[in-house]
DNA sequence: GCTGCATGATGAG
DNA sequence: TCATCCTGCAGCA
């Protein structure tokens, strides 16, 4: 699944595709029809991300266009392990992502788009067709936006939404954290952790603890912290667990940045043409980035993420994983403590 | 063509 | 801890 700041770019695009267009929305699978109705014909008056959760904030049609209208109700989405969006333009717009789940389908590449085929009546734009089970199509003026596979999809109350976020842990990428204030969301951070003497590396998956770090950012994180992912919350020292949330933020906000997540230091890559073989068929990380020119190539962007086996590249003992709590755990022995 | 996997979360036992 | 849900695609035969 797209981690945190993946969902946070998405937030930002359906701002730039959709922001204060009233939407056309359907459901060409069929499975969300109720719902879509809901809020067909109403305007996109806020995107807004919370850890993995994506908010789409809306209200009727306003008399007064220049005024922007609080949501009456929003479609909270959660593309879980399989979901994505993909969008398609009419060429107008600049930039069109596609951002999901961890594969890559022709268009879905973050990548500018040639405009789309003219209408029979010249300058119509014709949307493509669905592809696959698309549960819910968002069409504006300019783009649509498919959304397949997700976890959740839904539309709610204020209120409800308000609940969901009571839910969730601190998001160091929102401006305030979600809390009072980012010192008091790294706080709170902190001192959940150390009041469990559940591992470390399980509540860094945990969304009520901290909210949009997944397993690629658990793994690197831990890695760059030197910290033994099965050591107990309650263990660790503050000042590691501040530094921890610190390099969360940093490598969250770099992740939003360039589409794709890269946690190696220069140092460290480069180094990946060992005389150890590649297992054959082994899984690898699929998509992450957009191949752009000067990227981080993905065999180098990660410490120990999908590695095990390798060598670690700071100090080349082999790359453990193991399941923790049904997601895959990776870590370097010798570096993490 | 078929199977297993994936950056996730939930509910039951 | 397990089963389950959501979907597309890579890796096979």
């Amino acid at each position: 699944m797209p981690e945190g700041h993946t969902v946070h770019r998405l937030a930002r695009t359906f701002t730039d595709l959709f922001g204060h267009q009233a939407l056309d929305v359907t459901s060409p699978q069929g499975r969300f029809a109720a719902g879509a109705a809901l809020i067909c014909g109403h305007t996109l008056v806020a995107s807004e991300a919370w850890g993995k959760q994506l908010f789409l904030g809306f209200a009727p049609p306003s008399p007064s266009p220049t005024e922007t209208p609080d949501p009456t109700a929003w479609l909270r989405i959660h593309l879980g392990l399989y979901g994505a969006w993909t969008f398609s333009t009419d060429g107008s717009t600049a930039v069109v992502h596609a951002i999901g789940a961890p594969r890559r389908r022709i268009g879905e590449r973050e990548t500018t788009l040639p405009g789309q085929d003219v209408g029979p009546f010249g300058g119509v734009w014709v949307p493509p067709e669905p592809r696959g089970a698309v549960r819910v199509r968002l069409r504006g003026a300019h783009a649509v936006a498919d959304l397949t596979g997700p976890t959740a999809c839904e539309v709610i109350t204020p209120a409800e939404k308000a609940a969901v976020e009571a839910r969730l842990g601190p998001d160091p990428l929102r401006p305030d954290g979600g809390h009072a204030s980012v010192d008091a969301a790294r706080e709170a951070f902190v001192a959940k952790v150390r009041r469990s003497r559940v591992s470390a590396g399980q509540q860094l998956m945990d969304q009520s603890v901290i909210a949009g770090v997944g397993n690629i950012y658990r793994a690197e994180a831990l890695f760059r912290a030197g910290l033994d992912p099965l050591r107990p919350g309650r263990d660790v020292d503050a000042g590691t667990l501040r530094a921890l949330w610190d390099d969360v933020l940093g490598l969250l906000h770099d992740g939003v940045a360039h589409g794709a997540i890269v946690t190696t230091r220069p140092e460290h890559r480069g180094i990946d043409e060992s005389p150890v073989p590649q297992p054959p068929g082994r899984r690898r990380t699929r998509q992450n980035g957009d191949g752009a020119p000067g990227a981080v190539p993905e065999d180098q962007s990660l410490y120990v993420y999908h590695r095990d086996g390798l060598p670690c590249r700071v100090c080349g003992t082999p790359v453990l994983t193991k399941d923790l709590a049904g997601r895959s755990l990776y870590w370097c022995p010798a570096c993490q403590r």
